[in-house]
DNA sequence: TCTGGGGTCCTGGCTCTA
DNA sequence: TCTGTAGAGCCAGGACCC
């Protein structure tokens, strides 16, 4: 009997993309794009018609649209998206108690763990159960990778792409991996290939006659190290259920770029207390805290402050991230401002308040510290500074609606924003479930019969039919 | 009108301390 | 007391991933 493959990875195919086409049966079969739609978006995830344009995850959303004029181009709806991985999240853990989440759409499975894969056969035949499982209860498709680590079966399950699965026989690794490009590694982007492309390393093969010592010498220790043992097949790096958290951060790209030296404090300001909300959510606290900014010209410059001791503080960060901004120029205009807190700890120090005060001093800032935390409604829009109250106020004078959000009109029932603009939203009115592309219909943005409503299920899922049978363990 | 957002990890320079 | 050195921690930037 032949050693059993014991890593299987999943990736949803597209996965944004087929939600939305599951959701939108007008767009099955159909161009659609994933993604910002503001002037500086990019491309989130592109369906595989629209790939077949030329557009891929990351492309600037003003090319795409160049590429494709005519596809159907969406905002992300995360809250559908987090429903359906949980779906699929759920199907992976009756395979093994170890399942390591990458991402919304993508994660490793220990099948040794589970017990789900004694040889070669019964793990292709899980995982094939597994594909028409994801199926059944989400009606997406996902790719599989089976193999003996954890970075021959991410290749594998990219080799099945789309609505495949690929298993790689234990034993066949160094002969698969030998013409495949450098690219194909975890860890090579596209600054490492270049590297290894001026030093005549093109494929994989390159890496391993090359030896351990010349990659440490072109990309240094850590990464040489590891290059030539994932490039050898050696990966023995083990699926991790749980991952601790090493930093909290959020940032924002403004549609044009930021002048004002007080609008800039202003927003470091507000991204401060996102970034505080964001860790205290996640029940943490950090030490260090760091300010991005990019300049007009994309340039990143990032600077740090450690304190001495770990904080939740609103007010801490705020005045520390604005005594970081001091030290910056951002004279020819600013592209992106972003907050972040890492050195995480699970607790608080009890002297925050002296931390807080002592430093308010040590800026001659002492009236930031007893500013009380702004006062946030979940799900109402966050509080902004005196300069966005016109933009509120036209917010609120014109209704938002989001290319692709779901709506329920009090008439016509429920149907998904196709677009809006110059006090008009375009409605289509139709149901995952539908089985013909619905009508389409266009209101005033203010019609009061017409309103934002939840994500419908993508598929209608009788409540006495379960799928597969459980794994043993 | 190119180039998001939220992360992780590594490297090298600097400073402090023993 | 001075000097050299090694290690730790901090800091900034780069690369990569999804």
């Amino acid at each position: 009997m032949r050693p059993a493959p014991t890593v299987l990875h999943l990736d949803m195919d597209a996965f944004f993309a087929a939600a939305e086409q599951a959701a939108k049966p007008s767009l099955r079969g159909k161009p659609v794009v994933v993604g910002g739609l503001g002037p500086r978006g990019v491309v989130a995830t592109a369906s595989y018609e629209a790939r077949r344009f030329g557009i891929h995850s990351a492309m600037p959303m003003a090319q795409a649209r160049r590429l494709a004029p005519n596809a159907a181009y969406l905002v992300p709806r995360f809250a559908l998206y987090r429903t359906v991985s949980e779906q699929v999240m759920e199907l992976l853990g009756r395979l093994s108690p170890l399942v390591e989440p990458l991402s919304l759409d993508e994660a490793f499975v220990d099948l040794e763990a589970g017990g789900s894969a004694a040889d070669a056969a019964s793990a292709r035949a899980t995982g094939e159960r597994l594909r028409r499982d994801i199926r059944a209860v989400t009606g997406l498709t996902g790719s599989v990778g089976l193999a003996g680590s954890k970075m021959l079966a991410k290749i594998a399950s990219e080799q099945a792409k789309p609505d495949g699965l690929v298993l790689i026989e234990p034993g066949t690794e160094r002969e698969l991996l030998g013409p495949m490009t450098v690219r194909t590694l975890p860890g090579v982007g596209p600054a490492t290939g270049e590297h290894l492309r001026r030093a005549g390393m093109t494929t994989i093969a390159d890496l391993t006659e090359a030896g351990e010592d010349e990659l440490v010498r072109l990309v240094g220790k850590a990464h040489g190290t590891s290059l030539y043992r994932m490039a050898s097949g050696h990966d023995d790096r083990p699926v991790v259920a749980e991952r601790e958290t090493k930093s909290v951060s959020v940032e924002d790209t403004f549609d044009v770029d930021l002048h004002d030296r007080v609008r800039v404090r202003t927003e470091v300001e507000r991204l401060a207390e996102r970034c505080v909300r964001r860790l205290r959510e996640s029940g943490h606290s950090g030490r260090t805290i760091v300010l991005k900014v990019r300049r007009y010209d994309f340039s990143t410059l990032t600077r740090s402050e450690t304190l001495r001791g770990p904080t939740d503080d609103p007010g801490v960060v705020r005045e520390a991230a604005g005594r970081l901004l001091e030290s910056l120029d951002t004279t020819g205009g600013v592209r992106l401002l972003g907050v972040g807190v890492t050195g995480l700890t699970d607790y608080t120090q009890e002297d925050l308040f002296a931390q807080a005060a002592a430093d308010a001093e040590a800026a001659g800032a002492t009236d930031a510290v007893d500013e009380p935390d702004p006062v946030v409604v979940p799900g109402e829009p966050e509080p902004r500074s005196d300069a966005d109250a016109v933009a509120v106020a036209d917010e609120v004078a014109e209704r938002h609606w989001p290319a692709g959000h779901d709506v329920r009109h009090a008439e016509f029932g429920a149907g998904w924003v196709q677009g809006s603009g110059v006090g008009r939203v375009t409605v289509r009115f139709e149901e995952p479930t539908s089985a013909v592309p619905g009508r389409v219909r266009t209101f005033r943005t203010d019609d009061p019969d017409l309103e934002l409503s939840e994500p419908l299920p993508l598929v209608a899922v009788p409540p006495d039919e379960e799928p597969g049978p459980r794994a043993p363990g």
